[in-house]
DNA sequence: AGCACGCCGACT
DNA sequence: GTCGGCGTGCTC
């Protein structure tokens, strides 16, 4: 008989929860490498992944067999499962956590249900006494007999409401073959492939006669709707010429005519360097430190073109969706075999492209953090777009880092990776410093734009009292206004007011279920926790005191935007941030506005800061800096110095000279100053002696430990144990290990579960990770919760 | 994760 | 004497 090893999902500890199982007969066709199966695990049903070829063995009746083979094709490969276990060590979390990430989500949808008995055949009996269900016992004995029977079947036997009923009380499940949402019927494009002109047309026509019509068609219009194909030409017909590869089925996209810039020398330079790195196929990694409007995005696509043109493929990532349509016509209209993927898409436009991908049907990968695990093979270029973002780092498990995955990927296919940015993370800056990564410069401005000029205003000289806009930004914004450019105000807090406070009792309206005060928003006149779903009707009375003075203290993006509508009634006004962009497009819609100069200022969070290329804004107002400074946590300057850069940056990239305010209350502070001059060199030599001198990273590595449960008590108690058993850990080693805690997380408590953390800083990564391996197989008491992070961006 | 096995306190 | 607490360990 036939054995293969599955990897069990179960949130087990790496290897340990592999398991070998038999390959009934009937399922010998299925049963390959990459596809999910439904396996009995002790008493119950569970889902895994095959991980080994199936190989033959002795009979042996204490292996159990395989219950269903769950995936129609394979939906991860070796190459893949390699990098699952890479990720499993690296971030420390179970196997099978890592492996799941990989797949789309959208292949959790089910069709063809099968119905699997999920309790011991006793228990089930007992169970339908209880639930006082007609005991006609047909469909238990049909559901012990074989493995799963089919959803339809089991309606022989019983009834729907039955079924559901079973079904809730966990006595059977209802689970299905995995398959995909429909596919797109609109929107498609049959186009002809590049060699098709060489095909023996007369040879087609005599054999195919219907195919070399509909190829002749395509080839005369360059394209041909799909809709239109099916309608005119035999299923058949288009089935070969795409199984031949005459033709290749893409996604219909507003092709905007290719510009090819002339790149200037600096940028001609850089993308020769990277070239030959490519055609050398040998892992190299790239940092491309280019100003804003550098034009960092030609250089991309003249990179994707010369790797395109040694036969390998490309992968792009980006930090966020606003900016992937930004570059997705781009990047399409220059390559038509690009596959995006992203997390907010339709899960089945998702499921399309990445089954496009799996098929080699796409060269290029453009996408958010988790297109870094697209099925893609021969890759000879990564870029990582904005590469010191935080959205590459993933908060939930597996807490990967998609730089550091895109490395591993690059390693692995030996392939070029090149991380863009003008605010460079300290991280990849020192390893360029040290020589690891090679540094490319692009120091112009394209145009020759003028870098913007930037005036700091002191806010403690301002004379009004709690106003989010000075004088003299209103000054500023007001000449903008006259000479019809636009204003972008950015501060990186949503909401109207962060903080009530009452002046009677001094209490501070918090959330009920975290250690954070509730934010006042004006528009939904609720007081919101930014943490939780929490939210509560905003009342004019103290519910301490039941006084009626309560104060609103500090101010977030709706309050700039009403102070600034009653300053400038008539100018056009929108607010871009969580609570103004939530429904599907109106992000979307908002930066189309402004693009279209249906906007005059604009008001947002973190969202306006990025990426985004409107030559038509003259003024930049960052409204408090000193939010970014102030926030207690060692990477709070480089994030700060980041977003003052970046936002700057949004200001003259078209035929206006930019300008730039920054409010502070801290005029003095080095990275303002830093921020400034566009100074990247100063703030890193301070920054990087700063961290060797506190021993941060990259000097050391941190891995923090969080614990969380609902009695506070029970969670402290749980991390002091932790800590004894991490110091039994290391008190054999010599290793320098800095042990700091167990205290409470600066946000204590979250979603009513108390938090306490252990920070561990160490240079050994060996060691850090054995610890964590070490307490992950622990566990926890039931109840709480233990996350392990390895360097993580967020302390939250 | 479940679930069983297993070893110590308060009860019919 | 037993019922049941949840601590440790196993699941092919």
């Amino acid at each position: 008989m036939n054995i293969v090893e599955i990897l069990v999902d179960l949130p087990l500890k790496n290897t340990a929860s592999v398991y070998t199982y038999r390959v009934p007969d009937h399922l010998a066709d299925e049963a390959e490498y990459g596809r999910r199966v439904l396996v009995e695990l002790g008493s119950r049903n569970v889902e895994g992944f095959i991980i080994s070829q199936p190989s033959y063995q002795e009979e042996d009746l204490s292996i159990k067999p395989i219950l269903q083979v769950v995936d129609l094709t394979p939906v991860f490969s070796l190459q893949l499962f390699e990098l699952a276990q890479w990720i499993a060590d690296t971030y420390i979390c179970p196997l099978s956590t890592a492996l799941k990430s990989m797949i789309p989500p959208v292949l959790n949808r089910k069709k063809g249900k099968w119905v699997v008995p999920m309790v011991s055949r006793e228990k089930m009996e007992s169970s339908i006494i209880d639930l006082a269900i007609d005991s006609k016992l047909r469909i238990i004995d049909e559901l012990y007999q074989g493995s799963a029977i089919t959803f339809s079947d089991a309606l022989c036997f019983t009834d729907r409401e039955t079924l559901q009923v079973m079904a809730d009380h966990a006595l059977i499940d209802v689970v299905g073959k995995y398959t995909a949402a429909r596919p797109e019927k609109t929107g498609i494009l049959y186009r002809a492939v590049s060699y098709s002109l060489e095909i023996d047309m007369q040879m087609l026509e005599k054999r195919a006669p219907r195919q070399a019509e509909l190829l002749k068609e395509i080839l005369s219009k360059g394209e041909i709707e799909k809709a239109a194909a099916d309608k005119n030409y035999p299923s058949s017909s288009i089935k070969s010429l795409l199984n031949k590869g005459y033709i290749t089925a893409a996604r219909k996209v507003s092709i905007e005519p290719p510009v090819h810039h002339t790149l200037l020398d600096e940028q001609k330079r850089v993308v020769e360097e990277i070239s030959t790195g490519i055609g050398r196929s040998k892992f190299q990694e790239y940092l491309l430190h280019g100003v804003t409007a550098s034009g960092k995005t030609e250089v991309y696509l003249q990179a994707i073109q010369s790797c395109l043109e040694r036969g390998r493929r490309a992968v792009v990532l980006v930090p966020e969706i606003a900016l992937t349509r930004h570059l997705m016509g781009k990047f399409i209209s220059r390559f038509p075999n690009t596959a995006v993927l992203h997390s907010s898409m339709r899960s089945s436009e998702r499921y399309e492209s990445w089954k496009r991908i799996k098929n080699g049907e796409a060269d290029l990968v453009l996408g958010t953090r988790s297109a870094i695990f697209a099925p893609l093979s021969n890759i000879g270029l990564i870029i990582i777009d904005e590469e010191h973002e935080n959205t590459y780092k993933q908060e939930e498990n597996p807490k990967y880092h998609a730089c550091e995955v895109a490395r591993k990927r690059a390693e692995n296919d030996q392939a070029a990776i090149v991380y863009g940015s003008a605010t460079p993370s300290l991280d990849t800056y020192y390893r360029a410093m040290k020589g690891e990564i090679r540094l490319l410069q692009l120091n112009r401005r394209i145009g020759n734009l003028a870098s913007p000029v930037v005036h700091i205003q002191d806010m403690r000289k301002s004379n009004r009292n709690n106003a989010a806009v000075s004088g003299f930004l209103e000054e500023k914004i007001r000449t903008a206004l006259n000479n019809h450019s636009q204003c972008i105000l950015f501060l990186n807090r949503r909401g109207y007011a962060p903080i009530s406070i009452c002046r009677k009792c001094g209490q501070v309206l918090t959330c009920p279920a975290c250690s954070v005060s509730l934010n006042y928003h004006e528009d939904r006149e609720m007081n919101i926790c930014h943490y939780c779903t929490y939210q509560e009707k905003i009342s004019s009375r103290c519910k301490e005191c039941g006084s009626n003075y309560l104060d609103l203290t500090g101010f977030g993006t709706q309050k700039v935007e009403a102070d600034i509508r009653r300053i400038f009634p008539e100018a056009r006004i929108a607010r871009l941030d969580l609570d103004s962009s939530q429904a599907a497009g109106t992000q979307d819609k908002i930066l189309q506005r402004m693009k279209n100069k249906e906007i005059d200022i604009l008001i947002g969070t973190q969202m306006v800061a990025k990426g985004l290329d409107f030559p038509a804004v003259s003024l930049v107002g960052i409204i408090n800096a000193d939010a970014m400074i102030n926030i207690p946590d060692y990477r709070a300057g480089e994030r700060a110095f980041q977003l003052l850069v970046q936002s700057a940056g949004r200001a003259g990239r078209g035929d206006m000279p930019g300008e730039v305010v920054i409010q502070t209350y801290n005029p003095d502070h080095p990275v303002i100053g830093w921020a400034v001059e566009h100074d990247y060199q100063a703030f890193y030599n301070a920054e990087i002696q700063n961290r060797s001198l506190l021993n941060y990273p990259p000097f050391t590595n941190i891995m923090r430990i969080v614990l969380s449960g609902l009695n506070e008590e029970q969670v402290k108690h749980s991390a002091e144990i932790l800590l004894l058993q991490i110091n039994d850990c290391i008190d054999a080693r010599e290793d320098d290990i800095d042990i700091l805690g167990p205290a409470p997380c600066p946000i204590s408590k979250l979603r009513n579960r108390y938090r306490q953390q252990i920070i561990l800083k160490c240079n050994n990564m060996l060691l850090l990770k054995s610890i964590g391996e070490r307490i992950l197989y622990k566990g926890t008491m039931k109840g709480q919760r233990m996350g392990i992070e390895i360097n993580p961006l967020n302390m939250t």
